[in-house]
This record gives structure tokens, sequence and C-alpha cells, in this order.
DNA sequence: ACATAAACATACACATTGTATGTATTCAAG
DNA sequence: CTTGAATACATACAATGTGTATGTTTATGT
């Protein structure tokens, strides 16, 4: 039987992508080898390097799978709650649980900013969990809720703290007290 | 004429430490070989290899080094100062002085996480920069001062407030918002 | 002075990355 | 339905880097 090419494409992606994923996982980036990507994937080098400009390339699909799911998870918690301190509170509570897919924290915290730089993981990020904590901002400051500073460094500094959390939460420590301190930083910024 | 072998030892070491530091922070971590970094260092691999375990082993050490900087600076500004906020404010610009210093906001928050894990890199944290973060929300705390919350996770999602802010600043951008932004967020812990 | 150990230097085995080149499969046009 | 072109791979190769094993020199303690 013969499969278009359209079809071939998208699943010699996906299959790369997961066994990317799978093995960046669980021994980090710099550790897994091409060879052994393909070999999980049932593809050959020769497939990987037409889909993908190279290996930080490759992670960088994965990253961005990544992100997107992120981004939809607290999006679906987050869209019909008015009050804007709920909202954040809410979208708080949905990243934590967004975060704790094994391996994703370790991606997107970890070998992201590492190998695709800084400036690469702000631009996914505005896409994504940053996006909407800067919204929350903004609806509270028009509510005339927030004390005055500038909102997109806050909303940034606030993402930090948020990953930081998420990280040590994924590496099985107990949620609980990080909520309380988020919850209380939040609070703090309301008056 | 003859060294001793503790001066041999310092001066290979600290050459191995410098050439390192420099090339981490112009190519990254991943990006710059050992027979490139022997050779700006005027050294031979054989010993690299003596006086580290291996690559990573070489980033550790730099980064201590950088660590250790970061919490000299932060204590020596810090160290005369009663009022627990002010102290906490006063750590805070001197933690970002002390990160602008090039190259440092890289090694520290993108290399050495990726490359080291987060947890050792948790433990070096608790030698320097997250240490004078909780010594000073518990004096605050004891001055009744606080907020009720979790010490130890809010220092810990405070310190990666900063972190982030230093990243931005050392990236170019204008350190005045994030300065702003960190005091909004300290000052709403206090009551 | 001599044995020992530390501090290098050299050589090598192995793995990995990206590329270049070759082949098979699909697609589009006539 | 055939044919040329493009897409999707597969294979082979060159270059480079890592860690280790082994050799050599220099200091150290007795």
């Amino acid at each position: 039987m013969s499969r278009s090419n359209k079809d071939r494409t998208a699943a010699t992606r996906a299959a790369l992508l997961d066994a990317a994923r799978s093995l960046f996982v669980e021994q980090g980036y710099a550790d897994t080898g091409t060879p052994e990507i393909v070999r999980r994937a049932s593809v050959t080098r020769g497939a990987l390097y037409h889909h993908f400009a190279d290996k930080a390339d490759l992670l960088r699909a994965v990253i961005d799978r990544e992100a997107h799911a992120v981004a939809a998870a607290i999006d679906d918690d987050t869209s019909d709650i008015d009050h804007p301190l709920d909202a954040l509170m809410r979208g708080c509570d949905a990243y934590f649980a967004a975060m704790r897919v094994a391996g994703r924290a370790r991606l997107l915290l970890l070998e992201g900013p590492a190998v695709l730089g800084a400036a690469e993981m702000d631009r996914i990020d505005r896409l994504t969990g940053a996006a909407m904590l800067l919204d929350g901002l903004r609806q509270a400051a028009q509510a005339g809720a927030l004390v005055e500073t500038p909102l997109a460094p806050l909303a940034e500094v606030l993402s930090a703290a948020f990953d930081r959390a998420a990280l040590a939460i994924a590496q099985g420590a107990d949620a609980q007290p990080y909520r309380a301190a988020l919850r209380a930083l939040l609070a703090g910024l309301f008056r």
C-alpha cells in the first residue's frame, strides 16, 4: 500500500518527536545521541536530518509542542472567570497541573533555555504561559486593583517564580507550600 | 627555577578556569571543546583531565567561583543594615550589580542549571544568593512584619524572580522597570 | 640520594555530528 | 498511463571531540 507524502511526513515527524522527547527527558539533551533517537523512532538519521536542520532544531520542535499543550490547558481552565485575582489564581493552579506532565518541566525550564537560548525561549513563552499572566495582570490593572508598576517586567519575573515552583514540584517537592507562597505574592500586588 | 607543586597547581587551575570561563561565555558550554580551552590556557588536555574529572566538572568549578563572588558582593553591601525591608531592597540592588559582570548571568542561570542539573544548582545557590534572601525574610518575619506563609519556598520563588530580572538586564534590558517590579513584589509581602 | 607520588604530556579508541551523495517513492502535467 | 521532477528517505564519509591509558618529567619526603 502507498501512503501520501503528507502522511509519511506526519508519521515520521511524530515518531521522531516522540522518541526525542522521551530520550531527552530520560537522559538529557546532551547525553542523547541522534543514533539513539532514530533507533527508538525506527527511522534513519537520514530521515531526521531531512525533517530537521539539526539536533537543536529537533529539540525546538519538541519544546514547541510542549509549550502549546501548556497554553491550551491554562486557557481551558480560565476562559470563564471574571474576577481578575480569581482568574490569576486559577491560572496558577492550571499551570502547575499542566507542568506535572512527566518531563515537561525539564524540557521547558532546563534544556530549552540552555540549548535554544533565553531569547528564543522568551519568544516561545510569549505565545504561551507568560502571555496569559500578563493578560491577567492587565485586567486587574484596568479594574484599578493593582499597585502601580510596569506590567510587562512584573509578568516576566512572576512567570519565573511560577517556573521555579513548577520545577521544584516536578522534582518531588510538596506543591502546597509553593502554592501558598505564590498566592501570597499575587495577593500582595492587589490593594 | 622550580615552582612548588602547590604553586603549579594553583597556576594551572587558574589558567584553565579563566580560559574556560571566557570561552563558555563567548560560545556556550556545548560549543566549546576541551582542545580550544587548553589552547587558550596554554596547557594540555592532560593537565585538564588531571585537575578535573571531566568537562562538566570544569564548568562546576567555574560556576562555584562565580557564585561565591556574587555572595561576597551582596554580603559586603548588606552587612550593616538593620531594618529588614531596607536590607532586602539593598540586597536586591547588590545582586543586580553583581550579576552585571559580563557572562555571569549566562553561567549561573543558563549553562549551570542545564549541565549540572537543578539539584546541584540548588546546592550552590543555598550557599550564596538564595541563602541571604531567606535570611532577610526570616528577620522580617521575626519582626512580625511579614504575611503568613512558608518562608523557604517563598525565598526560592523570589530568588527565581530575581534571577529572571538579572538575566533580562544582562541581555541589555533597562534595569529600572525590573527593579520597580521586584520592589513591588517585596513590598507586597509586608503588612 | 632515592623512592614515591604528583603534575603533566602523548597517543588512542570510541562515539557523535553534519554533510554529501545515492536511491526509492510520490506527485503533477501532458 | 507515462515521464520528468520533487520529495522522502538511506548510506557513506569526513571532521571533531571526549575520556582513558600510558608514558615522562618534576617536586617531595626521608
